[in-house]
DNA sequence: TCTGGGGTCCTAGGACCC
DNA sequence: TCTGGGGTCCTAGGACCC
């Protein structure tokens, strides 16, 4: 989808429509989720500090997310791409893979299909587009970023090699920041400068798994497939405040509100964790992380807050220097249901707590 | 200008085991 | 006296994606 967010807007309040709307997180430390194109031509991304675009742009229509709403409409957006193909893989809440492959005989062509699907979504939503069709997803992201906005871009095996040369490398997927400016120094711009490098440098630049990968990128070859639903691996939660905390009380307050919020997701979305981790982000942006194994999986709010706690206190923070961001997260989960009854732990609290803070709010109740 | 929040994957070093 | 090689698990940090 092209700038979602801010389309999403834009068809909810039609006066806003091919104004600079930047839908970002609230200032003074938010940053911008996704700008309109008329706001684009201002120099705004998504990633840049809300404050800095409104330096930009001042008199730029700026809106906090509106996270249900989108995901209302990426709902709708599912089902339509659930119609060409039953493997569906939402990238995020405003882009997916389809895969076609073997669906010609129920739905004709590829071609026709991503034809289709790239007229039907925005009739059907009112929001533009991009589609990308390729022989893999590799190519069929890149092809669909070449399309916007609001274009179809098809990319046929035969064209993968003229499409992929001219591109920065950076264009790649996997490819950021790091490793671009590391191959500029070693004179690598272009996807043809990549493809000209010998594996053997790559690996010994990159390490064996990382050089492999960019010989394989640089070559427009990708094997992974298209994966409808894949379990989470780790859920977290985290808050970087206005205002950088010094207060330890108030951090360790703050430590154990985002591990009662981590339970609560644990709890909703069935699963329990064996690994809890934190983080700490300083006033100078370094960031520390802290985790440990726990002898049994658990969702338990209060369980999850002490190692939280404990974790906190073998995290020393450097002189003088606030906390600007904190987080909790739970990894190594498990299904609950293939979980044994816990003997030990207190269900009936756990139950109470849930409950209580249910009715009043995640803030409402705390034990320790 | 001053840097979100939610994730995934990889690497490297150390502990430990045989 | 100083010492192998391979494997697994755990932790911390970093790159990357949207």
């Amino acid at each position: 989808m092209d700038a979602f967010y801010a389309s999403v807007e834009e068809l909810d309040q039609p006066e806003l429509r091919g104004k600079p709307v930047i839908v970002a997180g609230p200032e003074p430390r938010g940053v911008v989720a996704t700008a309109s194109y008329a706001a684009r031509k201002f120099g705004i991304h998504s990633g840049m500090p809300t404050s800095l675009a409104r330096r930009l742009c001042p008199h730029g229509i700026f809106l906090p997310p509106r996270f249900e709403r989108y995901e209302e409409m990426a709902q709708r957006i599912r089902t339509i791409l659930g119609e060409y193909s039953p493997l569906v893989e939402p990238i995020s809440l405003d882009e997916a893979f389809v895969d076609l492959t073997g669906t010609e005989l129920l739905h004709g062509p590829a071609e026709k299909v991503a034809e289709t699907i790239h007229k039907r979504i925005p009739g059907e939503t009112g929001l533009s587009c991009s589609v990308g069709l390729g022989p893999n997803k590799l190519i069929a992201k890149l092809a669909s970023d070449e399309a916007k906005p609001g274009g179809l871009h098809i990319v046929r095996p035969e064209e993968v090699q003229s499409f992929l040369d001219p591109l920065p490398v950076e264009k790649l997927w996997g490819v950021g920041p790091k490793t671009a400016a590391r191959l500029e120094e070693k004179g690598v711009r272009t996807v043809r400068d990549l493809r000209e490098v010998p594996l053997g440098f790559l690996r010994s630049w990159f390490g064996p798994k990382g050089g492999e990968a960019l010989w394989q990128l640089a070559r427009g070859l990708d094997e992974s497939s298209v994966v409808p639903v894949r379990e989470a691996k780790s859920i977290s939660r985290e808050v970087t405040y206005p205002e950088d905390l010094f207060d330890e009380e108030k951090i360790s307050d703050e430590l154990r509100r985002l591990a009662f919020l981590v339970a609560d997701r644990l709890q909703a979305e069935g699963f329990l964790a064996r690994t809890v981790q934190i983080k700490a982000r300083f006033s100078d942006f370094t960031t520390c992380t802290r985790q440990t194994k726990l002898p049994e999986p658990t969702d338990h709010p209060v369980l999850i807050a002490k190692e939280a706690a404990g974790l906190l206190a073998r995290l020393e923070i450097p002189q003088g220097q606030g906390v600007r961001l904190l987080g909790v997260g739970a990894a190594d989960l498990v299904p609950r249901t293939f979980q044994p009854l816990p003997l030990f732990v207190d269900l009936k609290l756990a139950e109470a707590l849930k409950e209580m803070r249910e009715k009043f709010g995640p803030e409402a109740l705390y034990l320790w």
